[in-house]
DNA sequence: CTGGATGTTGACAGCGCTGTCAAGCCTGGC
DNA sequence: GCCAGGCTTGACAGCGCTGTCAACATCCAG
């Protein structure tokens, strides 16, 4: 900036008024500055300017457990919907569900001064989180619920879906229904083994739960067991996309598709196509990130309003392998 | 930090020397410093830091063209992967091929002095991107080329891999195959074209070309098109993820997917589980942006090495859908 | 007991920029 | 011709931090 100004021979503050589009600058001197400007190929500092300015960064950090699987991905692009209007860029780190990596990632997020937090990381440093929380940094969760200190927060009907989900099941006339679920520590997998719970009790029919399922291969391992039991379940219920994934592939691998019912959670590619198609809860993931970038827009606009908490209903699609009738 | 100072009864400097792990500071004096720095929660200001001590921001941007799209997410994994173990964080931003946004996004980016750029968007402002490696900004191009100023660049073997496809279609004694690919404006687009090109004149097999396909919708309907023909094509190649999904629900919905071979760019999620099984060609994005974060470092490191393109090659997987053979 | 080496601390400038404020300029109305 | 008022410009301090350097304390060898 130094140069600019000297190469238009003007002061730095005349450079700074350019820049910034403000009045009082006389067109015949701005058009040096612009041209000054260019030559030198010159952009300001944004850091320099926030500090300066006393503004913030305009960023928002983005702490999710995997940039890769498509739901945090598509939550990612929802936040970006929102914010890229908004000028805001976003920052963020995978947590692989790594403790240690989210307060790392955090950390570092807040050292750069970022306006908010969106944390889509079931589990992790809740205290670090609250503190920050009540230092005042804007926060908001995804697929992750935290109690003390309320924050804003975006959900899916968990356990609703899931007890229609098994309803349904029910309703075909399964009494052998099997439940795959993740690991009981993350909210939103308690959430659906609640949900799954309500609707069997409900039905009079035995729970008969597998969880701590949080690989593909894990998946259909647990499920080739599953059926090789002397009165293998009629219907597996998944709760989440890897977990699907796993049992259909270990479905199709056995030749098994077609004789058991299937209800996943989580929409999936080529649920269609796949034959049997398959049933499942979907959730809208980047629907999340868009109402998860609006509560933090609005929670930096009114610091003081309650947190909130939108719960998104992620409605059943009804295809064919939910509704593959129980053998006898 | 001054708060911090004060409290302690410290001098600023000191403060900034606990912070920093700097040696020198008395174990007593450094104990009060921590437990102000404690009870006041403390964080540095990154922005500041790096300004002061004239570091960079350990930061590098990404620009790419759709975040929910499972390539992009699967090549930013792979740059986290490495950058994440240097400390160094990611901005990211989609420009869904709009060539303003990707200037926008390349300016905010520059703005806030990233260490480099990734750029993983086929179309737009070369002359920016050309600018800013001009000044000295480490540039790595993914699955796009540039060749003035020539830069570090991650491709995958697009151009023979998908000649090798074509070929085993040939081998399978199709004389029509059609071939559904995007905006030849795109270079990889145009790569693959030239791959099916170079393959059917080999062959002496007519070229069947649908170019410009860049939705699945699109994909469908073109598959359908093309399927109703006098003399439909016996074989299908498609040239990316979205158009083989597009391809695959227009196959099962008119039931033909058993009597038309299909050879597809991308491996697909459940490309083993449909039925017939889908023969593609499988990149690996995540090892591509895993050697472009290798590559940014290395030229941070040394940044007057020659540019350096990286060729990654993308091995056909064979399963059912290409070994259909030609209906008579 | 002295000198030099080493350890500890803080004052101060300055990173690139903006806010404040005052100085200098021009305008038009009387 | 004079002055109030507005426009244009730049000097300067300071955002939160670190580098430099000088001041002072402490230690040990001779």
């Amino acid at each position: 900036m130094t140069d600019v100004a000297q190469r238009a021979g003007v002061s730095l503050k005349s450079v700074s008024r350019v820049v910034n589009g403000e009045a009082h600058v006389r067109p015949e001197l701005a058009e040096r500055i612009h041209a000054a400007i260019e030559e030198l190929g010159y952009r300001p500092d944004r850091r320099a300017r926030d500090l300066a300015a006393g503004t913030t960064a305009r960023t928002v950090g983005y702490v999710q457990v995997d940039a890769a699987n498509p739901f945090f991905a598509a939550v990612y692009r929802g936040l970006e919907d929102v914010l890229a209007a908004q000028g805001v860029l976003l920052m963020a780190g995978s947590t692989d569900a790594s403790p240690a990596r989210e307060r790392e990632l955090l950390e570092a997020l807040i050292d750069f001064r970022v306006d908010g937090l969106v944390v889509a990381a079931a589990e992790g440093s809740d205290t670090l989180l609250a503190r920050e929380i009540g230092y005042g940094t804007p926060v908001v969760c995804v697929d992750r619920v935290m109690t003390d200190p309320a924050c804003d927060t975006v959900v899916s009907s968990n356990r609703g879906s899931m007890r229609r989900a098994v309803e349904h099941l029910v309703g075909r006339g399964h009494e052998r229904i099997a439940f795959l679920g993740g690991r009981t520590a993350v909210w939103t997998a308690g959430e659906r083994l609640a949900g799954y719970r309500e609707a069997v009790e409900a039905a009079g029919v035995p729970a008969w739960e597998r969880t701590g399922v949080d690989q593909v291969e894990v998946a259909a391992r647990t499920t080739r067991e599953l059926l090789a039991a002397p009165a293998p379940p009629t219907a597996l219920v998944t709760a989440q996309d890897r977990i699907s994934s796993g049992a259909i592939a270990a479905l199709h691998a056995t030749g098994r598709q077609h004789d058991v019912a299937l209800f996943g959670f989580d929409d999936l590619p080529f649920a269609e196509q796949l034959e049997p198609s398959v049933s499942v809860v979907a959730q809208d993931p980047r629907d999340m990130g868009a109402r998860a970038a609006q509560l933090l827009l609005r929670r930096l606009a009114e610091p003081e309003r309650d947190a909130e908490l939108v719960v998104v209903d992620a409605p059943l699609v009804h295809r064919a392998s939910g509704d593959i009738p129980p053998v006898a």
